[in-house]
DNA sequence: TATTGTTCAATTGGATCCAATTGAACATGT
DNA sequence: ACATGTTCAATTGGATCCAATTGAACAATA
């Protein structure tokens, strides 16, 4: 049967922004002794999705409906729900009576990506800027701080999604928040190609500083050409890096 | 039990771009004889979701899992598929134990639509444009004629998405363009309101002749600006409509 | 040999059953 | 009257069963 989750752990929430709900007093006591997920399905779903984002369920993968139950100990209506929601999500494949995959990743996806970044977080970040606060700025400096010599990829791709989604935080318009979020997670899947081909530590830290600064000083327009060029950087690299191997896919 | 569908006809197939795939010799024929659902979930589900786009189910509708078995003729087990799905799309809000309900359309939401259109669409149009073909203008130039004198709300806004999609469908970019897509037909649950504020005729179709004729001698910045008007023009519009009136909410 | 038909195990699609949760109505005590 | 338990019908969550489909191996025929 293959033991398809090696032990993935459990689902990071993806959205513990700390100090954001203050108003409940004894609100993070309670959210830790309450079960993180209300019902099965939850689980399973934000499960799979770590675990396909993270790289550790590769694309290509078939998910058997009746594995998948046995190694998450529950029987396969739960899992069939969560397969749906994945597929909603563009995540895997389903065919009626064939069942999952998960999709691949390549350099043209990889490109597609990136496209659709740059559409959306150039906007995001426009509207934004002009209500970011001065805590904003602060937390977005920590989010900095906190990737210097972080070594672990997940808490990477979280630190710098974070830097990131701070500084479009004010942008007040629910959809496009949630597609930026939605498109950096999925970033995910090629984060670690991204750190291959342009090394760990100078990554792009001179791009995050220069765009707390431009937001600093509340320039729209050079934030904007920051941000640009950031991601065509990232998208240059990883296309290089992509047109270096024979295998295009994973 | 309280009939929640009237008589939803069969869904559009929202797809039938006629030429596309001429290379199956019979494969139009093949497409008729066959069923156009290969399983109930499908159909539940985009049953549901034309449903919903239509206005036809409001916003506010709770949809209980007995009362829609009972009326597509199935179990619940499809019906749950499907709502996870809707779910996926932010077309219904699902709380565990509780049930879906469909998502509420409002002013604000309308605005918050624009916001993702206005950085999707352009993007789309400036890649595209280039790689627009004399039978791509044709057939959005087709588009344009059919909206003359069309009186039916869906067809309306089929005709409407079809013309902007093909000038938009050059772009090579599957994710952008599917999100194009899926954001065009999510404004097809204010189409009644913004025809309500702009009138049935004279519309935007200067607009569209404006933006066929920039298309036409390649200028893409002037194809853009009269796009980005063209949205702002309805964002406006609706704007106003909705202020004007005291029920915010659909 | 190439093609077509057939069988059958594996897998998914759908139906039905039972358990768990919710919320409203009611009851109880202060 | 108010707050707090308590009961119970409605509804959803999950498990289990059976039917339908697929595809691969095999058999039959030209």
């Amino acid at each position: 049967m293959a033991t398809l989750l090696p032990d993935l752990p459990a689902p990071s929430s993806h959205s513990d922004t700390p100090g954001e709900d203050a108003s409940a007093p004894l609100g993070s006591l309670i959210a830790k002794s309450k079960p993180r997920y209300r019902t099965a399905t939850e689980f399973v779903e934000a499960t799979l999705r770590d675990g396909i984002l993270s790289g550790q369920i590769p694309g290509g993968t078939p998910l058997r409906q009746e594995d998948l139950a046995h190694q998450f100990g529950v029987s396969r209506m739960p899992i069939r729900e969560a397969l749906r929601q994945l597929e909603a999500q563009a995540l895997i494949d389903f065919t009626p009576h064939k069942g999952a995959v998960v999709t691949t990743i390549s350099a043209a996806d990889a490109a597609d990506l990136f496209t659709v970044r740059l559409a959306l977080e150039p906007a995001a970040l426009a509207l934004s800027l002009p209500h970011l606060t001065a805590e904003d700025l602060l937390r977005a400096a920590d989010s900095i701080a906190d990737m210097d010599g972080e070594r672990d990829l997940a808490r990477m791709g979280e630190l710098n999604r974070r830097f990131h989604m701070v500084l479009y935080s004010r942008a007040d318009s629910p959809r496009l928040l949630g597609l930026v979020e939605q498109h950096m997670a999925v970033f995910d899947r090629y984060l670690r190609f991204e750190l291959a081909a342009l090394g760990w530590d100078h990554l792009k830290q001179d791009d995050h500083r220069a765009l707390l600064e431009a937001c600093h000083s509340r320039d729209t327009d050079t934030a904007i050409t920051i941000l640009t060029g950031h991601l065509r950087h990232a998208d240059q690299a990883l296309r290089r890096f992509f047109t270096n191997r024979t295998d295009r896919t994973a």
